[in-house]
DNA sequence: CTGAAAGCGCTAACAA
DNA sequence: TTGTTAGCGCTTTCAG
């Protein structure tokens, strides 16, 4: 069963050359027809399956895919790694997934990795301390098929698939203020991720848009993404110890979020009622704290579905891209009692 | 950087046989040591990586070990992997994740296709719907590395490793008891499980170590193991409907916890007052829970360490292995305010 | 229509 | 100490 047969096995129990059991299994033309039936139905009878290293070996294609994200812990990044697995599965692709726990050196590490197993592409998702991107810029200018997820890389140009930041944190920042919250902390993670900063200018354009002026200090970035939990608990707390204190926070992070919950209920403070909370998150569960949650969502399972179905299409495709698409998806704001009043 | 470089290409670089460049690669002893020398200093230099693909075909390995889990989306399995790849990695093994959502068929599937990808071992946790073990059987019989952890085949003697699923259901029901509840029903995963019976049994044990009699409408089996909201969701409320309505609920896994949670909560019904929980989850978030949830929680990174530590031990064991052994961690007992009275 | 042979990158037995 | 060669499983010219 797992001691499987080679093509020479089936050549030589049907007197035939290996060259023609190839080309049989493959459907080629110039092949006898009962030659064809014989070697299939043999193939068919003993279960045979090419050896996939030695396909891999011959058109120099590893029919893999590497997979980089900060972990796989995450609500919203197991989510992406379900849609990635179902349609690279699909495709005959494997996905090897590496962490970076948002550090660069891991991330640079774990690209290296990947390289050296000759992967046809990579996903990626970039750690909250990157802010050099020039490796992934050469591989993709030297034609290396590329697709960025979730925290993008600006400046370079090839597919990507981003959820709408902006207005997801528009909308959120919105319904803080119609619920009548006028000064609002924003918490955020590394001001590195473009998502940190389209979620922030989505969260200022609301503030403006209904005239309500922003205090600097409410602005606090947790620049290791709540991979350490005293630096999310130390911008909490200075956040509360502030004379002009917040009466809501809008999180842009899952990790961020709950983290946030966390400090804010060991200290004692009550949600909505001594502060109000709106965050970014996939957890399934946010419905069931308490407060339940009021959430910004995003359809990480399509996205990660997207972005395999793009690198898989950059991969096979016979001539270089020349146009490289960003595809945007709507967040979902999920209303419920931590935003109320 | 991702077009490689060949051991030929140092060779011709160099003016030396494939052969010698190898050797020197490899450490060899017989190589002069400025041959060596300088072709380790050349492929520094060209940063040489070996293909692995090349090194697979030759020795029939791929480097590579399997996993199959019911899916990565549920705090436990996303935190095994995490643990399963931090060992791998290191190891020089990269990692194939399948999901089985539960189902017989698709764990087939799996593991067929990991086998014709020729992962050198596997990394097994049952699905729900799982009976027949045969085909792991035969292959562990043939010799292939198998480790299974958490839900592991009972009748296959392989390296395994599992909480003490007893002893964590034991304590929890015991907390439930001395908190002063004698009517206590289960929420279990499918009997097909090990655990599933492992955990009744420390259930019933406790219940009997007390003198206290357990009413058989109390057992409910979610035979999808959560993956259908409905199954849930209508055991919860037979439950509730029951003349002799329980006043407590031990629930078995993670996704029925958070689904039983939901369900009490749709329904109106307060926990703990109007009954009370304890799970087994592993969710990182339990304590923001309304109320906060009192857990069993299996060291879930560390038990994927082990079980890929085994494996590869397995894998690269030159004798075939013996003495098969069974590893089993304790849970951790959390206790919070859902198993209050 | 079918077979022989080369080659993908690497290692190892065998020669020198 | 180094080079030559065969072979891992497969496809693909090139002959026949």
């Amino acid at each position: 069963m797992f001691e499987s047969y080679t093509i020479k096995d089936i050549a030589k129990a049907l007197n035939l050359s290996t060259s023609t059991v190839s080309r049989a299994l493959n459907g080629s033309y110039e092949i006898g027809p009962e030659t064809k039936k014989l070697v299939l139905e043999y193939a068919e009878k003993i279960n045979y399956r090419p050896n996939p290293i030695a396909l891999s070996l011959k058109d120099q294609k590893s029919h893999s895919i590497g997979v980089v994200v900060c972990e796989v812990a995450n609500n919203y990044f197991s989510q992406a790694i379900n849609g990635i697995e179902s349609i690279a599965y699909n495709r005959g692709y494997h996905v090897i997934i590496t962490q970076t726990h948002e550090s660069f050196d891991r991330e640079s590490a774990n690209v290296q990795h990947l390289l050296s197993r000759h992967v046809d592409g990579l996903l990626v998702s970039l750690s909250a301390e990157t802010t050099d991107v020039a490796h992934y810029k050469y591989l993709h200018e030297k034609g290396f098929p590329i697709v960025f997820f979730d925290r993008v890389a600006a400046d370079i140009n090839t597919h990507k698939v981003i959820a709408n930041n902006f207005k997801g944190a528009y909308e959120a920042t919105e319904l803080l203020i119609n619920t009548g919250f006028t000064k609002i902390a924003h918490l955020t993670n590394s001001n590195n991720l473009l998502i940190s900063r389209d979620r922030f200018n989505g969260f200022k354009a609301a503030l403006d848009k209904h005239n309500i002026s922003f205090n600097y200090a409410w602005l606090k970035y947790c620049n290791h993404g709540g991979m350490i939990q005293e630096e999310v608990e130390q911008a909490v707390k200075d956040l509360l110890n502030l004379d002009d204190r917040p009466e809501a926070i809008f999180i842009t992070s899952d990790r961020l979020t709950t983290c946030c919950m966390s400090t804010l209920k060991n200290h004692g403070v009550k949600v909505p009622d001594g502060i109000a909370i709106v965050g970014f998150t996939n957890s399934d569960v946010a419905g069931l704290f308490d407060p339940p949650l009021t959430v910004v969502r995003q359809p990480a399972f399509q996205m990660g579905q997207m972005a395999t179905e793009m690198l898989i299409q950059t991969i096979e495709s016979k001539r270089p891209i020349e146009d490289y698409i960003t595809r945007e998806v709507e967040t979902e704001l999920i209303v419920r009692c931590s935003s109320k009043k």
